[in-house]
DNA sequence: ATCCTATTCAAGTGATTGATTGATTTTTGT
DNA sequence: ACAAAAATCAATCAATCACTTGAATAGGAT
């Protein structure tokens, strides 16, 4: 029963592994490019190289590719947070982390607009999530006690600004180049948020 | 030939003109919901309690259905700037006009992520789009010239901050309430927003 | 060589979807 | 009441798409 009609992909080689991740890598720029009801497996397929039915063989499907992917979405997620990093510091690495990768920065934003076939994101994930942002939350709250960041400003104020500023350049790129007139995936855009961001935040003399 | 198989849409009569702001209701939020690609015409034909065919009598079909849509996005968009406001009632006020229409902010949203089927907005549009926004900035420097707000900031630094509060909740929703702890279409939040701005602008004593 | 795996090929199926057509019915204005 | 417009109904078309099937072929390892 074990492997009764198909073979087993679970048990996948060396050689194989290669073209997994070349699917799965394609997979992330077409969902990000068109979201999961625009994307199509055949455009996918074409992107890796790869014969189309490879994807139904080793993922089972379209659906298939997108859990894979949040599988590991979430698990990149878990250790990103760099210990001993000042505020800048860390402000920046969040900063990079989005805009180096767009596609999956866009995908990220597609699923949080509901793209559809997805089962809702489980509560155990949800919870996960929550539990990142309390814990980004307070390591904020401790910078602000500490006198590294000012104390005038909420820290989940602080926190949030970080973040939509990190997103705005995915999801309005349009809107952030007319605002600050600069490729918003570009350095300068990321130096320029860093740089004001530490003057929001600078203590008052 | 004029009217030889359809009769003319064009010719709008009174009465018809409602069902056709129906149409386009339901697919704003079809399309909000779902995304271009998503979204089903038979769903909005529904939502609007209207027959499937309707969509393309008088619009010539889904692709037309955007279209217009985009059409009236833009002259919507020409009459929002109350004149003479305060940088905390200008916030409030853009604010208020992203998150009360959370269908149109998440088109908005889909539309900038390419969510195909676009003919990727004409120039004359983009053209626009940015004087706007460079009036906006516009403005927002000249608020720091007459000491409103605070000179340490850049002032597109100060109007991304709120552009980007404002579509956070519709982009990212689950991150914002996750940091803010309250809901993102609230009023408490829209207030809460609009009280860190006012502190993190305010003039240094 | 040969076995096993990885990959490709060709063809086709089933389901969904957007759109069209022609005729009929309901509503509206006069 | 009458005529035009507005809307519904039923049936159908053509296209797209994800997925399956049953092979055949290429490559690497032994």
């Amino acid at each position: 029963m074990a492997s009764s009609g198909r073979r087993a992909p679970q048990e996948h080689g060396k050689a194989a592994e290669r073209t997994r991740e070349r699917i799965l890598a394609a997979a992330v720029e077409e969902f990000g490019a068109k979201g999961y009801a625009g994307a199509r497996t055949a455009a996918i397929a074409a992107r890796a190289g790869v014969n189309q039915q490879l994807i139904s063989y080793y993922f089972g499907g379209k659906q298939g590719l997108v859990e894979e992917l949040r599988r590991r979405w979430a698990r990149a997620q878990e250790s990103v947070t760099p210990p001993g990093a000042t505020y800048a510091e860390s402000v920046a690495a969040h900063l990079d982390a989005t805009l180096d990768n767009p596609d999956w920065s866009r995908l990220v934003i597609w699923q949080a607009l509901g793209d559809g076939s997805s089962p809702e994101s489980d509560d155990e994930w949800a919870a996960a999530q929550r539990d990142r942002l309390r814990q980004a939350v307070e390591r904020t709250r401790r910078r602000q006690e500490e006198g590294e960041i000012t104390g005038e400003l909420d820290a989940e104020f602080v926190l949030l600004v970080a973040y939509a500023l990190a997103f705005a350049p995915i999801a309005l790129p349009r809107m952030v180049e007319g605002i600050a007139g600069a490729d918003p995936l570009s350095k300068d855009y990321r130096e320029w948020v860093v740089g004001q961001l530490a003057r929001m935040t600078a203590r008052q003399p």
